[in-house]
DNA sequence: CAAAAGGTGCCAAGATTTGGCACCGTTTTG
DNA sequence: CAAAACGGTGCCAAATCTTGGCACCTTTTG
């Protein structure tokens, strides 16, 4: 028998019969005393936390608590848990906003060094603004749904982002800028593009942003994103 | 070499080339043509997305997009990434949450079936009420964080849960009840839980708990806990 | 067509895992 | 107290698994 499948078993019994004494395991998995206790060595190795009761009446357990996940995520539901998290934690004081914390910390450990780095420089693409203790709850996020798909591939894949604007006076232009950054101004969603025709950063209110498309191959450079107030539309958005 | 620090430096070999062919990975990691295929069979069993171009000019391409990570998650902290997703989605319409709920879909998938009922049992025990447009955001969560420790110990480990509660007049009593579920009517936190001694369910508002402790080992029963309006002090909230 | 690339089946040589054994330290029980 | 029932460790030969080499297949490109 394999040894991962060994393993499996072995965590697959001591979940089912909760204790367990090594003989018995021996027994029910079908391998040599010697063998159960060398897996139970490597099982703890890998980070399973199996007790033992030494002495007559002793056995092992695993500790409820302990099963754990191995689930195989991809970088970009990485970023997005921590999004998710982030967001909780900026919403409120929920409770398990700790434990979440942890395992996403866990999660990242995981990652190669390089792709953390990625992933903060994902995360550092989202500004979210302070939020006001009066800030109207449902206006959090007045992003179109339709809008995501779009922007999600432009951002995490780095690619241009070609979209329809109407501006502030009503004028429809088409756009093609490298989004740098998303600026969250609680009620309004701003895309921080790098508009490379003009040379310069643009801000687009995300409700006057319409059929989005993700070009292909790009991979623009980043750029530093500037929040000065003569290029951040705060002073509009105060006027309101 | 081991078979795993092998398959390590395989993947990491491709993640620094970014394509490469099956003899110049025999090179570098210093193994046989032979023992490269089987092993690149290996990952793509594991999960990894592994392109390949067959012919002059071919190669082996590690997608850029399947980097994964395998982390070992508990449980809580699993439940605590699904009640964060869950609250975000709940917030408004942020961005990512589909690719976070991705991500969350894979983590429970590699659950074992037991596991994820308990999860879903879990969840069931936080109901959250409908959050009415003009709802403030900082009154999302008015539970004290020095609640949280007990708390989460007495839900998750299914622990009797003792507090000191003042009620509406005032009045101090200490309490030892089963905690069943948490209600959340913003801005009002209230902890559902079933009293052993006077057999009946009692709300509890958090904000009038104080020095909550889990007390040892009782793994209580779960109960059906009814949310009819005698039940649930919505008529407090609406008088407010 | 020839060369370069991925992919498969087979087998003996080489490396690792396994089982058995002796033995140690604890704890419970008669 | 002594024996029994536990987990835990070191050692070694036998059993098992992995590896490398080889022949050969298919696809693509110049």
């Amino acid at each position: 028998m394999n040894v991962r499948l060994r393993h499996d078993a072995i965590v697959r019994t001591l979940r089912r019969n909760g204790t367990s004494t090594i003989g018995a395991l021996s027994q029910e998995v079908g391998a040599s005393r010697r063998t159960i206790l060398r897996d139970i060595g490597a099982l703890r190795e890998e980070g399973y936390v199996i007790h033992s009761d030494v002495g007559r009446g002793g056995g092992v357990q695993l500790d409820p608590q302990s099963l754990h996940t191995t689930a195989k995520l991809l970088v970009p539901e990485v970023f997005a848990l921590l999004i998710s998290v982030a967001a909780m934690r900026a919403a409120g004081n929920l409770p398990f906003a700790d434990l979440a914390d942890l395992g996403l910390a866990k999660i990242e450990r995981s990652l190669s060094a390089d792709k953390v780095r990625d992933l903060r420089a994902m995360l550092a693409c989202l500004h979210i603004g302070q939020l006001s203790p009066l800030q109207d709850l449902s206006d959090m996020g007045r992003m179109d749904a339709d809008l995501l798909p779009a922007f999600e591939t432009a951002f995490l894949a780095r690619r241009l982002l070609r979209f329809r604007y109407r501006d502030a006076r009503g004028r429809e232009t088409q756009r093609e800028v490298e989004p740098q950054a998303m600026l969250v101004l609680p009620p309004l969603w701003y895309l921080v593009g790098w508009d490379p025709d003009r040379h310069g950063f643009r801000h687009f209110r995300m409700d006057r942003i319409s059929s989005p498309e993700a070009l292909a191959e790009t991979n623009f450079r980043r750029r530093h994103v500037p929040f000065e107030d003569d290029v951040c539309p705060y002073n509009e958005l105060r006027n309101r």
